[in-house]
DNA sequence: ACCAAATGATTACAGTTGTAAATGATATAT
DNA sequence: ATATATCATTTACAACTGTAATCATTTGGT
């Protein structure tokens, strides 16, 4: 329950990486990144500085770069971001939002089969 | 599909109060959210300019005050917010985010009830 | 040993947000 | 008609964000 800082959308792009890569260098996320996005490298380091201030990633020294890794995890960061929008967008009622997420995507039969069964053992509680 | 500024979290307590009461002055508004926020009038009426500034708030005047009202629909705008959540937080995967918030919460038999029957009509499309 | 390339640190700057106070206009009660 | 209360408008200001450029330091190559 500790009050950590946001995450910005940005900066969430970067978390992915690094929760997917970690250790990782400043420039293999730049790599990374320049796929899916169109930030200079100096934007991506000014967003790994400020994650690092912030408190959700750390990093060891090695030679003249950093390793980063999350200093979150993810499960916690995602419920943290999950409960807030939940609060704001959907004033806390989650039904709503789960009709709202079923109606507007596409889901896979198998994705549609794994959730039917999460919902029957929800019941059975 | 209109480029829409984003809402912030704060003016997403004073649209839903205005979505539920329209057309609604500053302060009935202030009224209802004196209940769920300690925000000063001054505050909430800053968010009310700010929103009518972003185009989502319309008004007309009634003598000394306004009258508020939505200039866009909760449910597009819900729509925005949840495209943009789900693409930061859950790398754009809805299943994940489906299994996070059935996992993550109490549902009413009521609820799961109707949640499953949507996933079945959504195996027979 | 020195220079170029890479990397990290600092600085920049405008727009948004949270949080209001001060100011200006208006209507209502006396 | 005027004071007062009530609205709306303008201004304030620091923190956070998006988006880098510039400066300083380290290191790998020659």
């Amino acid at each position: 329950m500790v009050d950590r800082p946001e995450i910005s959308t940005s900066e969430w792009q970067v978390m992915n990486v690094v929760w997917e890569k970690q250790p990782v260098t400043a420039s293999t996320i730049i790599k990374h990144l320049a796929k899916t996005s169109d930030w200079s490298a100096a934007t991506i380091r000014t967003f790994l500085h400020r994650l690092v201030k912030k408190g959700a990633l750390a990093y060891e020294k090695d030679g003249n770069r950093y390793q980063y890794r999350a200093a979150v995890t993810k499960a916690s960061t995602i419920k943290h971001a999950s409960r807030s929008f939940l609060s704001s967008v959907f004033a806390g009622e989650t039904a709503p939002l789960l009709t709202h997420f079923v109606k507007s995507s596409k889901l896979s039969q198998e994705e549609i089969d794994g959730l039917r069964k999460l919902l029957e053992e929800k019941t059975s509680k």
